[in-house]
DNA sequence: ATAGCAGCCGGACCATGGTACGGAGTCAAT
DNA sequence: ATTGACTCCGTACCATGGTCCGGCTGCTAT
């Protein structure tokens, strides 16, 4: 068991965001233990905070988020493979997406790499690269 | 030329949109022809702004575009270059990422499509590629 | 010449994801 | 028993990237 900071901290975050993720119903607020003003957190807290981070770079909102981990324990199968596919497909055009765009700042980079009269076309390294 | 309304549709975008951009200095805000009350738009207005969606899907922020555009016509290659080379690295780590989540939802789909039985390990599932 | 749709403009408002502040209570060490 | 560090809590504030509003002016067709 731990406190608000020790959490945090194992979390990577700040204080601050855990209590906002408490105030979002994202995390519980555990009761304090036997008349003390402390509140303690234990490794179900740091799993879901962790998780949280790891869904979060997977582009979900926290909204989307508290959603997930409320069907966590359900039986809701369908929903879950609804909201996971749903994303895959986000993130795979976003994949596609952010490949197009490296290559466009890879050539830009090597553009304005080689030789040092005149400005660097900027503008023009991504206009190349126009996508949908 | 075209008015606001043309430019924005061309671009993609709202008009309240490109009149955010004018107030960020993103794109000049053009002369009112001879005692008319109506701007009118041209080519570069459009490139300028199709510059600006290609920029900000390779995560720069509206600030570091307008920096970038302003670079445009400069000979100052070294800032381009340390701006584009870091924005580089930044979006290597974020396809590491994109990738690993990717695989992670791929797996929690695929575990969640087999059997019908209990809830689907969400927590878990992401738990399996924590990362750094 | 007048209706009615666009454009112009400043300022207010919005959602997301936090971050900071201040006053009060708690706890451990000196 | 007092100090100092930490906790709790509500509320306010912040940055980013827009979006909407209302009153005004301009333009065009009838």
């Amino acid at each position: 068991m731990m406190t608000i900071s020790a959490l945090a901290k194992a979390a990577g975050i700040g204080i601050e965001t855990v209590r906002y993720y408490q105030r979002r119903g994202l995390i519980a607020v555990p009761e304090r233990p036997e008349a003390s003003g402390i509140r303690r957190y234990g490794r179900d807290d740091l799993t879901r905070l962790r998780f949280i981070r790891n869904a979060q770079s997977a582009g979900f909102t926290l909204e989307d988020i508290r959603k997930l981990m409320a069907l966590d324990s359900t039986t809701e199968r369908s929903s879950v493979r609804a909201m996971a596919s749903e994303r895959l497909a986000i993130i795979d055009e976003k994949l596609r997406e952010l490949r197009t765009v490296r290559n466009a700042l890879r050539q830009l980079a090597a553009e304005c790499e080689s030789g040092e009269a005149g400005p660097c076309p900027i503008i023009k390294a991504f206009e190349r690269q126009q996508k949908s």
